[in-house]
DNA sequence: ATAATAAAAGACAAAAGTATCTTCTATTAT
DNA sequence: ATAATAGAAGATACTTTTGTCTTTTATTAT
């Protein structure tokens, strides 16, 4: 198992990619973007839709339009598109699929995988979604499959 | 999501069951697993099935069979059980998806994630089969949903 | 031998996740 | 007005995961 549904690993491709292309205005079109993340358009249409809707990325419509991230976005953190798209049971819930995670009621692997749950989350809470632009206009790191 | 599939939670949760149940000898039923686990039962015998085949755990026919662990299967890390039915790509895929994760193309998460990936690695490596076995027993963790 | 018990196996079914296609509407640059 | 682009919605399909049902085989207490 991976650890993002594959709808995440998209959106956050997606949302790294968006983020370094518009950075200094302007805006990517979904052709654009799934091109460059390498995805099925249409799918990646709706995950895009959904976190525009969500108000995590901004969209326009009519020619030139497309798909950009305000400046102020840059800074949010990525956790808040891994919970838009796969929820928070990464976060808090039990590795063991107990109802529910608890020190009162935990299962044989609480306490140890509590803090890599917390490492986890607190990478994704200090990462931003414009954190790594300059590295991706290098071509330091990819985002094609 | 959640970081093991729900088939590894069961099967996690069969072990140790399994595990603290026949330690001291003798052998435990299906249905007295999936009570103690709370599983569908029909599902988790697939689930053991294939662990006993690929000689994780053990089983007997007959009258006052079931399945047991033998003692030297006590010490097995628990990384042996989740690669058998998650694979590996906890351990070593890309946190994006990325066909192949790599030092020399990575995606932008990369640095940080594989830190992260190699403590539950390491985590389920030093966990073994019968460690929470004295807990079990006194209650101290729980199996059930 | 027989009956009881449980593992093993294969077919099937339901649910969730992933992906595609089509149609329509809204917006905006030209 | 026209063209370009995204939003929205719904139908469909494919795949994987999860779960159920039925039958067969193996073992052993009696
Ligand atoms: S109870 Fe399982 S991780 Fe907390
Ligand atoms: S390339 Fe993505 S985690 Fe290594």
């Amino acid at each position: 198992m991976a650890i993002f549904s594959k709808t995440c690993e998209y959106a956050i491709r997606a949302v790294f990619y968006i983020a370094h292309k518009t950075a200094n205005g302007g805006r990517v079109g979904i052709k654009d973007i799934a091109t460059g993340i390498v995805s099925p358009e249409l799918y990646l249409a709706k995950i895009l839709q959904d976190l525009s809707r969500k108000g995590l990325i901004s969209s326009y419509k009519g020619p030139n339009g497309g798909f950009f991230i305000e400046p102020t976005s840059l800074s949010k953190p990525l956790s808040e598109i891994v919970e838009a798209v796969d929820g928070d049971s990464l976060f808090y819930g039990c590795a063991l699929g107990l109802k529910q995670c608890s020190e009162v009621n935990p299962c044989p692997l609480h306490n140890d995988f509590k803090a890599i749950r917390d490492k986890i989350h607190l990478l994704l809470n200090t990462t931003t979604v414009g954190e790594f632009n300059n590295e991706l206009m290098n071509g330091l790191f990819s985002l094609k499959k």
